[in-house]
DNA sequence: GGATTAAAGTGCGAGATGGTACAAAAAGAA
DNA sequence: TTCTTTTTGTACCATCTCGCACTTTAATCC
């Protein structure tokens, strides 16, 4: 299904169009929309910047298919693990542990608590999108707590409160990894507040 | 003790030095960090150029002084709630209506969570700071459940998972605030939250 | 091989940005 | 009034920023 052997016509791209944008992702997760300049994307895209225009358009087009990369990114990781059908406490604390895996990698946090929101404030697009994921975050939570209920499990509040829950404690992660909390902390506070959402009290 | 009749010498200053900060408080708070120009805080403040550098140095210092600044506002409210000697879960419920309040004005969430995030990527102190407060928020709440424990109550969790859970509820409203989330749905979503980790249970 | 196509690479320009030098202004001090 | 002192306000500079016109290079098609 993968037809590429189209054979185009004139000079051959120097880039790959998932390397290059997950080299902006990059870029873009450490410093920001307006802290990234089209200098640092062009380093770091190995592109010029005719040919980022070229390939992406302008740097607000770019970041916003950055986003979507990041998004696709995600959720594939979290089919990936919710596909293999662990009981409802270890499917959260593996999903929470990958998340600040890698937040606390270069003590980024996640791309769009870390990058996105800042910007939502000033671009109705990134605001829209970003409200989306958000949205998204808490319905898969929810989903699961809602499986799990009807595999017979007791929950301790209804599937839409703890999928909230949930999904404020993995963006919490996010904030703390990019304020430079080690990861240690991070991931026993996480797995605490887990363990007490899934009803495995600690008192 | 406010001895301000110490009759300084040269030209007088136009600006109050609180009013300027709070105008490039609001300045930042929209657009962060690497998104406000020196001329947008020139205009906000109704101070040129010069004495902005006079008054408060170079553009990151500013930016520096207005999180202490938020910093004391934030703590200033906290206090002035907690003061009142509410039950635990009403006062919590307060503080936490209290902070949506701000964030769903002009959709710009906490100023921490809405611009200094991103910033400490790549700048020490700022990730420095942001670390502190972070800390201080949880350890607020702990201590409320804390109190609330030494007065009988009996609570589903230890106070520090407990305090955790709180920030990452807050800062969740933040984050849905500054996406556009509409005031209604983040208010009971929170208070539902809220609810629960007091042990008001909704099942 | 020559023509054609598409991308890479060079260079540039208009404007914004952070920061500052310097003169004008407004107060008290002598 | 005249001299200081401190702040305001104008003007400016060096640099960076985004975006694009134009040339060069590398491939396919004829």
């Amino acid at each position: 299904m993968v037809q590429k052997e189209v054979k185009p016509r004139g000079r051959p791209k120097s880039y790959d169009r998932e390397e290059a944008l997950m080299a902006a992702m990059m870029t873009f997760w450490k410093a920001g929309y307006a802290g990234t300049s089209l200098d640092d994307l062009s380093a770091a895209m190995a592109m010029n910047r005719p040919s980022i225009y070229a390939a992406f358009g302008d740097k607000r087009a770019l970041y916003l298919e950055v986003i979507d990369f990041y998004r696709r990114r995600v959720r594939a990781s979290f089919d990936r693990l919710f596909d293999k059908g662990l009981p409802l406490c270890e499917t959260l604390q593996a999903a929470t542990a990958k998340a600040i895996e890698t937040y606390v990698e270069d003590q980024k946090g996640c791309f769009v608590v870390g990058t996105a929101i800042t910007e939502a404030a000033v671009d109705d697009d990134v605001r829209a999108v970003t409200a989306e994921m958000f949205r998204e975050i808490e319905q898969v939570f929810a989903q699961r707590f809602r499986e799990a209920a009807a595999r017979g499990q007791n929950l301790i509040a209804p599937p839409e409160v703890l999928g909230a829950l949930m999904s404020d404690v993995v963006h919490g992660c996010s904030l703390k990894a990019r304020a430079g909390q080690n990861r240690e902390e991070i991931e026993a506070s996480a797995r605490r507040s887990i363990d007490m959402i899934c009803g495995r009290g600690t008192v």
